[in-house]
DNA sequence: CGAAGTTCGTGATATTTTTCACTATCACCA
DNA sequence: TGGTGATAGTGAAAAATATCACGAACTTCG
């Protein structure tokens, strides 16, 4: 979660390098938000989308909507609005919805499998190549969801060995929380990138490896403190 | 217009109220965190915790957290710290986990179940009622988890009925994203107030029901953009 | 081709959130 | 009991984010 944003103010001379840019993270935030719409826009025949009926479609202001998109892609044609083909393949590149990348799971409970075998990811551009647990009565259980046909949980002892092997960049951590950091560690120490956490807890990182924690306690005390008042 | 703090001393009337305060919205997303911490804490015997600790715990800036705090309590003790368990209680408070919320879930694939099995929800002051689904060859299974003995899947046409019957105030929503809209319309209809929507669409409610996007896609666009960097 | 109507991009402004910096308060100890 | 050290609380400054508002670019149509 460390957002270290450059002072360097550059203006963008060369926007052809989908790589360099540094987006707000709200912005960032937003954009599958916009991703999902275009897409749906595309998938219905719309050539053309506005600003407005973005931000309408979404709750969200328009002139946000441009800012945001400006960030990402300055080539929206007065009087008319975004090329939706056009704009969803910008949007994919920066969400990184068009390289695959490699992940593995570690903890094959329930929340575990729900993910693995969620197809959705394919399409966001994520694969998960392995999925591991401790419980040695799961390993060797098959995997769950359409393109699993054939694999199986392995056991965690592997972990870094095939993190190692195929140079995976990407963790996913569904066990329990006091597990959790261990995890982490064997993931960190065979070089994963980044770590999508679902267990309830901060993880302890170096620097260079960025973490998202998917807490869902923040989202239910979200609600249940409206719920109170 | 400086220094009047000892006139002063709580912003309006007595603090007893926990119901009026209004959080920031950031502030209201790192509170479960400190109360995790809190919650270690005080389960490892520590009497009094001061920012700073909590801020190293979960690398947040120890000023932050005690601006954060004092939204919510301000009873920090000079010299020692916040009193651990009083502050557990306060935020216990604070977020709702005292007070028992019913819930209802719909969408029984994977993820619902996942959740409806879940036991920490108990601890955060959810409990789910029911469980429902349109698929008929669903209906009429067993719950998963522990405490779940002897519940079973619903008909999802059953679901404005119970909600109105019980006046339960919060809907989970763990369906498929083209079917997510209708459910949402339901449950609105029905009274409900609150909205924990995991399917990936912007839902359209009434300004007087809270929705809060579980997305996904938020995290996982967010780390494949780290990544592709 | 010109006028009317949209819509983008963005400087300027407003609002929100974070961080800094300092004082008052309290614990602890000799 | 007074001195020392630690820490809360909080104005004020800084940074980040959102909104406003307007000119310029483009379309459409007569």
């Amino acid at each position: 979660m460390s957002t270290r944003q450059a002072a360097d103010k550059s203006k963008s001379v060369e926007d052809a390098s989908p790589e360099s840019i540094t987006l707000p993270r709200p912005t960032l935030e937003r954009l599958p938000a916009y991703y999902r719409v275009v897409a749906a826009a595309v998938k219905s025949g719309e050539a053309y989308i506005a600003s407005s009926e973005l931000g309408r479609r979404l709750q969200i202001d328009d002139a946000q909507v441009r800012r945001d998109l400006s960030c990402v892609w300055g080539k929206g044609r007065p009087g008319l609005g975004y090329k939706a083909v056009d704009l969803l393949h910008r949007l994919e590149d920066v969400l990184g919805f068009n390289n695959v990348t490699d992940a593995v799971l570690v903890g094959a409970g329930r929340l575990g499998l729900a993910l693995c075998a969620y197809p959705g990811f394919r399409s966001y551009g994520i694969q998960i190549v392995a999925v591991f647990d401790a419980d040695k009565n799961k390993i060797g259980k098959k995997l769950p969801g359409e393109g699993n046909a054939g694999r199986v949980i392995l056991p965690v002892d592997k972990l870094g060995d095939l993190v190692r092997r195929l140079r995976i960049q990407l963790g996913i951590i569904t066990v329990p929380e006091h597990e959790a950091q261990g995890v982490a560690n064997t993931m960190v120490e065979a070089g994963i990138r980044a770590i999508w956490n679902f267990a309830p807890v901060s993880l302890t990182v170096p620097s260079d490896v960025v973490v998202r924690n998917e807490d869902l306690a923040i989202g239910l005390a979200t609600l249940q403190h409206y719920l109170t008042k």
